[in-house]
DNA sequence: CAATCGTCCTGCGGGC
DNA sequence: TGCCCGCAGGACGATT
């Protein structure tokens, strides 16, 4: 499942791997990951143009070509991209396979097959309704505690699903959003309206941390996920509560629980997080 | 209006 | 032992 530090793994390899690269074909393999826009006019907007530019905007990969146009891909829970350095590889579940022009190849794979591609004109990017709702990124400069307190005043429901909201913050998934209210020592089920600025300040704090510790060992492979050379991340070990029902929490030893919280599985230490 | 629920999909784990 | 049911999850659309 990538959440942002997976992501952003991805889209540094991708910046290794094959930005500057034009893309000599396009093979589909499975046309309902392509949201538009037909596969036919898909293929041909992208044969011959070069992959320009490599961006991450919450859990979106932005690819900018050397023409208007722009690839928009979103893993979702077990999408994959995987690079080759030659032709002809190909893994289960692939969708997409971009081959360039030096016979090296990208592999777009997803199990579940939830992952979508949309290749639009750079100017309409924000058809893509969750992208042009996309709240702030959390690890950038203009996300400061004072924004973050500001956006938390007067939000109603949970912590933990607020935290998971796209439109809220950019990037946070189930993983993070569980771990970032570990480190602060709150309850997932807490009214966002009713934090202290000690505990706003601390969630902050250790949300930026962990997003950073995570990018820093490339990621959780929680689920499904890989890298571009389909290496698994190195952070799951370093995860709190995450799939830890049962086990004792590191910090205080009491037992970590499991519930459900908006319809997905929330760990948490019941006596570390008030 | 805002929060919650069902949906998509497939591998795998729990339970009998 | 082996099979099958149900769970898991990001984000959208429907519902309450």
């Amino acid at each position: 499942m990538p959440e942002l530090p997976e992501v952003e793994t991805i889209k540094k390899d991708l910046e290794e791997k094959v930005k500057g690269k034009r893309v000599k074909r396009v093979k589909i393999k499975n046309e309902k990951c392509i949201k538009a826009p037909s596969p036919v006019e898909f293929v041909k907007r992208i044969e011959n143009k070069i992959f320009r530019e490599i961006q991450r905007r919450g859990k979106f990969l932005i690819v900018k070509l050397d023409s208007l146009d722009a690839l928009i891909i979103h893993l979702k829970l077990t999408g994959q991209l995987i690079y080759f350095p030659k032709e002809g590889e190909e893994l289960n579940y692939t969708r997409l396979i971009f081959i360039f022009d030096d016979h090296t190849q990208l592999n777009f794979a997803d199990l579940r097959g939830f992952g979508n591609i949309w290749l639009l004109p750079e100017g309409r990017l924000s058809t893509i309704p969750a992208l042009a709702d996309l709240g702030p990124e959390p690890l950038g400069d203009e996300f400061t505690v004072e924004k973050f307190k500001k956006l938390l005043k007067g939000r109603k429901g949970k912590i933990k699903p607020l935290l998971m909201d796209q439109s809220f913050i950019a990037g946070i998934g189930n993983v993070y959003s569980q771990e970032a209210l570990f480190l602060a020592g709150i309850h997932p089920e807490r009214n966002p309206s009713k934090l202290v600025d000690e505990e706003i300040e601390k969630l902050y704090n250790n949300l930026r941390k962990i997003l950073r510790e995570a990018i820093s060992y490339r990621g959780s492979s929680v689920d499904t996920y890989v890298d571009l050379e389909g290496r698994k991340g190195n952070y799951e070990q370093h995860l709190n509560v995450y799939g830890r029902k049962g086990q004792s929490c590191p910090r205080c030893g009491a037992i970590i629980r499991r519930i459900t919280i908006s319809g997905r599985g929330t760990y948490f230490c019941p006596r570390c997080q008030r």
